[in-house]
DNA sequence: CTAGGCTACTTATACGTATTACTTATACGT
DNA sequence: ACGTATAAGTAATACGTATAAGTAGCCTAG
């Protein structure tokens, strides 16, 4: 069915030219059309209920007016945020937003990467796991404009790329001065193994060395709460006595808490916990958790926001890497 | 840029016409074309790096192979399994889906749903906060599908539309019957005021009143945590002792839980505590919280299945409402 | 030896729009 | 009265695809 009134119809039933109506729905005030066929046009719409065929448009025009918005999986806490904040400049643009999970599975990221090349999408916003520049460059060399959101500054080379990056090295760095400086000194790290947030590890372990404080580190695979009990657990099994655990997410952070508590060890008093990333649950929980917060609404934004000026040609030049905020937030954890 | 081969780049580095092209790639073996002709075909797709134009295809199949899930709020944590349940069936029969939130706002559950009507999705699958059975009549005869999902068992009258139903009435008896059978007789209920899910205040009503116990209810603006927080305060002031709270979701249980740890009261010892809809941070929370999931995950998959099976004449006939299930998941504070 | 049938295609058209190039009628200045 | 400028449109075309209808050549049955 789907049967809407095309321009045809319209220009039928006022007596005109399909050509006239494009014109007078396209061009609105700047054209030879006097105020009384603008008019019968527009009521015309209203009565047939006219509503252009994007398909249509998109083909004759070839813009599409929609983003993607890539993300690993938007049952993360960690996005749902991110992806609110791209909507709503998008929308505001006039852009609307397909969103998608990809599990950081390589073949995911391209195949909706892909729908770029199919005339689908104008643009992208994503979090790549899986693709590296090497990938991404022949989407740029076709035009399509991408905002890559990463843990780090990348290097791309030549290749012209706009990177949106949380200086997570820095942001761990200072989490854990800011331990130090509440007196801990025997600080220790959760973290999964291997992982884009890798970084983490590294400025923690750099506060501790400039403070010549020794590491402490217990990874284990999975990027969860069952991760950061069992980390935990085998931490405090091997005899290890913190004052304090930072986990690489919050996620972690909280099944850290829990395997503290289930030791009937009382948080802050006898052991501090901070996270990353400050999901929801992060200030539900008892005591709420200290969190590194990288503002993912207005990261979201900000992406998008580059992604259109791209896309309206407001920006041009070679793609930039620009550094985005993070703020420790201080619980009750700590 | 984003210049692509087309069929017709394919067809003449063959040297055939643009139409067998078409053939070939679209009738798989199912034709008249020989081996030697589609194997040549294949290769020139393969070195080309051919990809079909969607928006060629859709303007003449009048199929876009997208759908749309309309939810309220991404960032609503109900919502991302929900989705995500959504996707796994869609893109596994070769649907993409689009993802968008209305903040329950009738203008733009409209906004989205007129997507289908510019020819840019093939049907929906929605949680309308704003827009009744009437408004969506139009869409329904208009032969779009659009499969609902709701609160509790909503007739539809003679508009045939296919509705996902949770029987939350039933299940908040359930949950209020199940505290009763822990021994609880002073059951107080913490709820937002207005909204979909009122209908949980009465399941908690009717469990009370056939025992014949009185019922005790704190409705607050908001369906937050602060709005949880607020109303259990208010509660207890009035000097009300209550053995059990039922929150009238998630989000405002863990405001509850927060606000009688602040008066020193201990859950579940105390006083027990429950909500609605097993978000992330249910589990997450201490004591852990026992709540009812709608098995969202499947919710969705089973709503992309309806809606799939809709497009693809699979179901046909009147719609339906089929009721979905719900379970209590005890936890540790009750 | 020819009608019919098959193979392997090709030609032509339509989907709904945006846009360029063109046309007709009127108005205007001289 | 004539040439030109302007207003108010129209006609034609292209975007890339799917598909109905057609065709040329060959083969076989009768």
């Amino acid at each position: 069915m789907k049967s809407n009134a095309t321009q045809k119809d319209v220009a039928k039933m006022v007596g005109v030219s399909q050509a006239t109506v494009s014109l007078v729905l396209n061009s609105p005030g700047s054209n030879s059309i006097p105020e009384t066929t603008v008019a019968k046009i527009n009521e015309a719409v209203r009565v047939l209920g006219y509503l252009p065929n994007h398909m249509a448009r998109s083909l004759r025009t070839n813009q599409t007016m929609t983003l993607a918005c890539i993300v690993p999986d938007i049952m993360n806490p960690y996005y749902p945020s991110l992806v609110r904040g791209v909507q709503e400049v998008a929308e505001a643009a006039g852009y609307d937003v397909i969103t998608v999970s990809t599990d950081g599975q390589k073949e995911r990221e391209l195949h909706y990467l892909n729908m770029a090349l199919q005339g689908r999408i104008d643009g992208a916003i994503g979090v790549f796991f899986g693709l590296g520049i090497i990938d991404l460059e022949p989407f740029i060399n076709a035009g399509i404009p991408i905002v890559r959101l990463e843990a780090s500054l990348k290097k791309g080379g030549s290749i012209s790329i706009d990177d949106l990056f949380v200086d997570n090295c820095q942001a761990a760095e200072d989490l854990t001065s800011f331990l130090i400086s509440k007196g801990h000194s025997q600080i220790a790290m959760v973290a999964g193994r291997g992982g884009p947030q890798s970084v983490r590890i590294d400025g923690y372990c750099k506060a501790l060395q400039s403070e010549k404080l020794k590491t402490l580190i217990q990874l284990d695979d999975a990027f969860t709460e069952e991760g950061g009990s069992r980390a935990t657990v085998e931490l405090l099994d091997k005899g290890e006595k913190p004052t304090a655990i930072i986990a690489a997410n919050d996620l972690m952070a909280i099944g850290v808490m829990h395997a503290l508590m289930n030791r009937g060890m009382s948080i802050p008093d006898e052991i501090a916990v901070a996270g990353f990333d400050d999901i929801p649950a992060a200030r539900l929980v008892s005591p709420s958790l200290t969190t590194v917060t990288q503002f993912q609404n207005s990261l979201g934004a900000q992406a998008a926001h580059t992604l259109v000026e791209r896309l309206n040609g407001t920006a041009i030049g070679p793609g930039r890497a620009t550094q985005q905020p993070y703020k420790i937030i201080e619980r009750l954890s700590t």
